[in-house]
DNA sequence: ATCACACTGTTAATTATTTCACATAGAATA
DNA sequence: TATTCTATGTGAAATAATTAACAGTGTGAT
């Protein structure tokens, strides 16, 4: 019905964002907004706002702006077609064990179900909520399970393996916070995303603005 | 010398990027290379290397290629004036520390230098070589270090409220973690590292990709 | 009922980013 | 020295993303 032709993956980001926000000041018993509130929630313009729910087909009543209970649900559908998708997490540092605390108490579509690591003394516990399996096992968990999505939190010299291992294990997209980019198919969607490079990106623009002062 | 209006954000993620991917090549003493090598190393097309580079007013010579070492110190040069600027983190979960034990390894122009949180029985350690302080010593520690950017890492909920600290002690630069957007002035340059939306975009295309085949 | 208003949906314009394409240059070969 | 060859630097073209502008619409006021 909605998307003609592909959601610009700025929109997407964007979305997922707005849904949280959203179902935020839901919980809190708004029911309606406009564009230019949810700009000034999501630091942005009107337009943008406008332009983004645009593709996911949702139409407001103009006077009274978005009903968010039924944006939220345009937005679900938009984003995943309201699809469980199970995702599996390999490497328990400090970066995984966050992640995994942090991402399964959001409510959501996706859930991390298994983890993995290479580190005999954290094989079979349970850490947030769940259980680390060795990497050895990693093909055949994930393909028992009917995992779809990875995330990637190893160190930089295993993570191109470990994305091989998803891949041949059948791994459709990944999610790589190692900071080396990975080789992969185009059958496959990988991100990363890369905390050094985003500090030396704030320190080279904070230091611009100091100079231009 | 270089860059007479601005060099675009894409660019100075991708130049912190290839520096630090062209220094682990220079330790495996490599010292020269083409444009379609690195476009090898970093998934992207030589084209577009080419362009970044030339932001930096580096000129190799033409059939030899880039001399890696001149590369890094160019680089180098564009991205901070090689300008020393020290970090605070704020907020001690694990991806605070995840955070400090990884960037502190690091060798940088930039450095952590002070941690803070609210939770007691974390106020005075050292966590992963940085002492951690009380969040109400923060204005006064970093006026005291001269402490230029720093990192949120704390809940949403107490997101803004941090922010708002930190702006008061004249920091320029803010990296936040958390998954609220932040109000700031437009004298501080800010971004946002949003984990969840980033598995929701992954999720989404891989997703996408799947049916298509 | 009619009017006026404020907000939407969408097209058009603008700006940012990537890719193309090619003239140029410098090393290697003869 | 002259020639060839490959990779660069960069303008120009193409694509992507944002912002502006405005006609249309439904609500509340009169």
């Amino acid at each position: 019905m909605n998307s003609k032709k592909g959601i610009p993956e700025k929109t997407i980001e964007r979305l997922a964002m707005y849904r949280r926000l959203l179902s935020g000041l839901k919980e809190k018993g708004l029911e309606h907004l406009y564009s230019h509130q949810l700009a000034e929630f999501t630091r942005n313009t009107p337009a943008q706002i406008r332009r983004d729910l645009m593709m996911t087909g949702y139409v407001s009543n103009a006077r009274k702006g978005y009903t968010i209970g039924d944006l939220v649900k345009k937005i679900d559908e938009t984003l995943a077609g309201s699809q469980r998708q199970k995702i599996a997490l390999v490497g328990i540092g400090n970066l995984g064990r966050a992640i995994l605390s942090y991402f399964n108490n959001q409510h959501s579509a996706l859930s991390i179900v298994a983890s993995f690591d290479n580190d005999d003394t954290k094989v079979n516990r349970v850490i947030a909520g769940c259980r680390c399996y060795h990497i050895k096992d990693l093909e055949a968990k994930i393909k028992e399970e009917g995992i779809d999505l990875a995330i990637i939190t190893v160190p930089g010299h295993h993570a191109q393996e470990v994305a091989e291992k998803l891949e041949s294990a059948g791994i459709t997209g990944i999610l790589n916070f190692a900071p080396v980019p990975l080789k992969l198919p185009d059958s496959i969607y990988s991100d990363r995303i890369d905390i050094t490079t985003a500090i030396e990106k704030v320190a080279y623009f904070a230091s611009k603005i100091r100079k231009e002062l």
